[in-house]
DNA sequence: TGTACATCAGTGAACGCGCGTTCACTGATGTAC
DNA sequence: TGTACATCAGTGAACGCGCGTTCACTGATGTAC
């Protein structure tokens, strides 16, 4: 049953993959290794022919699910593009294909450190671009990177928030309404 | 072993208490049926004379937690008292007497109805006591209401963002800090 | 280039463990008279 | 008020189940000659 060394790499990267989808959408906890692995295509023994444990893998998953993110923020043109995205009813509906913080950041930190510092480099990328892509200070004004971890909290608050609220609360809709309105203002004039 | 009907809910209560800071602590998944029984000074057997299921208790202890979060608030005498204790680093490292938004947001979008439903209901609160204190409304700028879910967003998502984040890094810090300064701004200035 | 053998990705059964929940039981409390 | 019995909060063993991980095995690939 042996296979090539591509082929076996090809395998390894579709399960890290289906990972950062599935670790999104369920959760650690949520994702059992057999689901994966069977999500996969094989069967739950291999696994650890590629991975030291579900967390090592967790923390690769996660590190895919940033790199997915960061490309579609490469995406947007600029600031205002990528809010209407990120806060849309379509992201909030789909979290295996969205923002990974604001999917697993409650069970992150009850993760072990090699998970939490794979979050904290993507968060820092994540409020270095977002920084990049803001007016200029103002005098009186708080300086850029301030403003940048302020519309990254609030982006990933209102994300999160929106998803723990009944999906005919009224609230869901509104927070990421507000969070756009309130955000959108402030990438545009400081 | 038959008890009084006043020590029976005594005991009942102290369990949705205990509930209520541990599933902060360590989420929903993270603290079993026994874990709680036993830390309430039971054994696990008599739980189901209280609570029909673990997620019946969930939805209870979520309540819970919100109103002890709501006692909280009205401790401080303002929106910049309340930024200053919501934003601590003790705050941070004591998820089980903090905000239930920061600690089970994440968890809560996975579970059922009811539990989101109670969610709602805190958070709907949580914005509508900051709506209140904030200032009127500026001529040009944002009406309260988007104002005060700008500023609760921001809250829970820079003390979610701060713990995921490892102790020791910078960011764990500054998330908190620059939250606070840049909330409190508009805590006060329209 | 051809042959012989070691490697190792994937298989599927098995492991020990902890989980949520059920249940027969106990005996003090609550209640009907 | 006193008595007889039903109630039910708490006990602790047991249930079925799914989990992460291990392991002996398979057989095509990779490698040494």
């Amino acid at each position: 049953m042996r296979i090539t060394k591509a082929q076996a790499q090809e395998n390894r990267d579709r399960v890290v993959g289906l990972a950062a989808e599935m670790f999104r959408d369920r959760g650690f906890d949520g994702v059992a290794v057999s689901d994966l692995m069977r999500a996969a295509g094989f069967t739950h023994g291999g696994f650890y022919n590629h991975f030291a444990s579900k967390e090592a893998l967790a923390a690769e998953a996660l590190g895919s699910a940033w790199t997915q993110m960061a490309h579609a923020r490469g995406r947007a043109r600029d600031l205002e593009e990528l809010l209407l995205h990120y806060l849309s009813p379509a992201a909030r509906r789909a979290p295996g294909k969205s923002c990974p913080a604001a999917a697993l950041a409650g069970e992150v930190a009850r993760q072990g450190e090699a998970v939490r510092t794979v979050f904290a480099e993507g968060l820092e990328q994540m409020i270095a671009e977002v920084e990049a892509g803001l007016p200029p200070d103002a005098e009186g004004g708080l300086p850029a990177h301030d403003r940048a971890i302020g519309l990254v909290t609030r982006m990933v608050g209102a994300l999160m928030l929106s998803r723990a609220v009944p999906d005919a609360s009224p609230l869901a809709a509104e927070l990421l309404e507000a969070t756009r309105r309130g955000a959108a203002r402030e990438a545009q004039d400081a």
